[in-house]
RNA sequence: GCUGAUUUAGCUCAGUCGGUAGAGCGUUUCCCUCGUAAAGAAAAGGUCGCCAGUUCGAUUCUGGCAAUCAGCACCA
């Protein structure tokens, strides 16, 4: 017997006897044996007890790698159930996970475990790993598995899961379970650890399963990476746009006058106007033709579409207007906007036709998906509806892309990826069945990608009902995924509303439909913003973006007036403080709402034609003559500056 | 929608083992007239989420409903 063990720096090591990743880390260094905590081989995670008994690329996991995390956590969730079913004889277990995010185990509802609870069980689990007890690692013929679980709910069936006749098993004491890529030989090290929370989580994830319960945590090798943790997780509600958005004045929704229907107050309508003035200006520049559509729509539109055949879940409920009309509150535009195509005949010389709207849908969202800003029952959207040739989707498909990419620039939006959102084909409730159409336009979607050369990951179940899309996922400052760009290629609706346009040939021809959202929505869009700028919004996007305060309310107040007056008429948005206040109260007060400048005014600068300047965030006070400032904040607002950031 | 927790003044939160309630911040008024993150005083402000039930009496106990939060499912 004779192989070799390839390390990640290329070099190789000969054995001719079978010995543990463990055996290795020690053969290459004594260090590295200690630190070992795993191993990648050929690219799966395995424990230290592994065998290696043939040719493989091996690479150490110590606990400065990120994979020994998961690791670490998968132990803390094998050992939080081994400690739960001691106190719990009766508690089964669902699913298990650990990843970047901590770990979590889910675990049946007939002995609720209560949040009060958490603190008993940590100590449980710390009496263990104070104790160092040993984890076995056991090889368990399946059979013998399924003997053990026949009168477990949900481990027979994750059993199924596993592949082959033998299962990778783990033991401490009598406490069994599986499904684990590897974990740790001993309890010893799980040193840092919190549970953190208790709440539902569908048994397979799927919402007509029972309901079992979900208890998470997280644990890091060091107490503070475990501190830091639990920090951040603190901090995040400081950046939740609801916390800000109250602070800062800037919306509010209250359950008395609905839930999920949010009111702008004058900030919150600023910040929104401005971006909806931008967007309509870019766009407008970009080709798009903006219109208004009515919110209300006769409900046989929604029939044809399809959407009430299979969004019907998200509508509110039509309107009987008592004499056979029906009437639906919009979820969508796009019927709208095909009504405005078909208003005229039309003809190839005008494709592509572009129509765009801000315009308000309303949909139907369920009570528990509701959450400030961002999911709301009642929503602008960023919408739009390119008109195309089939030869002419690929070009159209680019030039949307780059407008997302152009706009993206602007609001310094950095960190997100693509994904191509497919149908489920065997959803048919959910997807018009037509298989030629699909793939059609799947395939077509996948080659404007690939001819861009741009990355993507691929999503079945993710489609819109009428077609494929190319989603642009961003991620928020809370760490959550969510859709800000969508580009969707649609044969459908053209074919469902009989849309045409004559051809150079004089024949009619049938469009192909892209639709197209840039900002996603007002809502979600302030949501993020307010998330990323932690409140502290840049210049050209500020509700207030100068405090004017005059130092003393008789001898400087009118200069306040004057200063605040002339940067109004040039288009700024200032206010002056003419309260009865001391000056540290209202420099604070103008710190604490983020405003991007304050000027204080005195003697000296009402003197010299001059302002002093407090940019926000810091404690500066820089002396400049009105017009430089002018200059200077004129400079900041047209280049989208992200300085307060 | 589901599971759990929560709901008391504009905000953050005490409290009442059943006898209708408090603090801090904010607000208003008075006072102070001030050079870069909170001067001082007084006052106003609450159907104790909503609807029932038990009780002499419910903010407190019980039930139902709603909303909020965490997560799940859904999703822009």
């Amino acid at each position: 017997m004779s192989f070799s063990i390839t390390l990640p720096d290329g070099s190789k090591r000969d054995f001719d006897k079978a010995l543990t990743v463990g055996d290795l880390a020690h053969n290459i260094a004594t260090s590295l044996g200690k630190a070992a905590v795993a191993a990648k081989v050929d690219g799966q995670l395995e424990p230290v007890d592994y065998q290696l008994n043939k040719n493989a690329k091996v690479a150490i996991i110590t606990n400065k790698d990120d994979e020994a995390l998961n690791v670490l956590r998968a132990t803390a969730a094998f050992l939080f159930e081994a400690v739960a079913k001691k106190a719990y004889p009766e508690l089964h277990f669902g699913e298990h996970a650990a990843d970047k995010d901590g770990f979590y185990v889910d675990t049946d509802k007939t002995n609720q475990i209560k949040i009060s609870e958490l603190p008993q069980l940590e100590k449980a689990m710390k009496k263990s790993i104070k104790n160092g007890e040993k984890i076995e690692h056991v090889q368990v013929a399946k059979s013998d598995l399924e003997a053990e679980f026949k009168d477990d709910p949900y481990k027979g069936a994750l059993l199924k899961n596993e592949k082959g006749d033998t299962v990778d098993a783990y033991k401490l004491g009598d406490f069994t379970d599986f499904g684990f890529d590897a974990l740790l030989p001993n309890t010893g090290k799980i040193k840092y650890f919190k549970l953190l929370t208790v709440a539902g989580a569908y048994w397979m994830g799927k919402s007509s399963n029972p309901m079992l319960q979900r208890i998470s945590g997280t644990a890091f090798f060091k107490e503070s990476a475990l501190k830091a943790d639990l920090k951040r997780r603190d901090e995040i509600k400081e950046r939740d746009h609801r916390t800000i958005g109250r602070d800062l004045d800037l919306f509010f929704v209250d359950p008395k006058v609905g839930a999920g229907l949010p009111y702008w107050m004058p900030k919150g309508a600023t910040i929104r106007r401005v971006i909806e003035r931008y967007i309509i200006d870019k766009e407008v520049a970009d080709g798009y033709q903006h219109v208004y559509t009515p919110v209300l729509m006769n409900l046989n539109a929604y029939k044809t579409s399809g959407h009430w055949a299979h969004y019907r879940d998200d509508m509110f409920p039509p309107m009987d207007m008592g004499d056979g009309e029906m009437l639906e509150l919009r979820p969508m535009n796009c019927p709208s906007h095909i009504e405005i195509y078909k208003h005229h005949i039309r003809s190839y010389r005008e494709l592509p036709i572009r129509i765009a709207e801000l315009g308000m849908m309303h949909r139907y969202e369920k009570s528990g998906a509701l959450s400030g800003l961002q999911r709301v029952r009642e929503m602008t959207l960023n919408d739009g509806h390119t008109f195309v040739a089939l030869d002419q989707v690929q070009d159209e498909f680019a030039k949307i892309l780059k407008l997302i990419m152009d706009v993206y620039k602007d609001f310094d939006i950095t960190d997100y990826h693509f994904r191509l959102s497919y149908r489920d084909p065997k959803n048919t409730q959910k997807y018009f069945s037509n298989d030629e159409m699909w793939e059609k336009s799947q395939k077509m979607l996948k080659g404007a990608m690939d001819d861009l050369g741009l990355d993507y990951v691929e999503a079945e179940g993710e489609a819109a009902f009428y077609g494929p899309k190319l989603d642009i996922q961003t991620k928020t400052a809370l760490g959550n995924d969510e859709t800000m760009s969508t580009i969707q290629l649609d044969f459908m609706l053209p074919e469902r509303f009989n849309l045409t346009y004559v051809g150079k040939d004089g024949e009619e021809h049938r469009p192909v439909m892209i639709h197209r959202g840039i900002v996603g929505t007002m809502e979600r869009f302030v949501a993020y913003l307010t998330e990323i700028y932690k409140g502290a919004f840049p210049t050209w996007l500020a509700p207030i973006q100068v405090e004017v305060i005059p130092v003393n309310l008789d001898a400087h107040s009118d200069y306040a007036k004057k200063v605040r007056d002339e940067l109004n008429k040039r288009g700024f948005r200032a206010e002056a403080d003419l309260r009865n206040e001391k000056l540290g109260y209202k420099i604070r007060e103008s710190q604490t709402q983020k405003i991007p400048y304050t000027l204080v005014l005195g003697d000296k600068e009402m003197k010299a034609n001059s302002v002093n300047v407090r940019p926000y965030g810091t404690d500066d006070e820089i002396a400049k003559s009105l017009d430089d400032f002018i200059k200077e904040i004129d400079k900041d607002v047209n280049s989208y500056s992200r300085k307060n950031k």
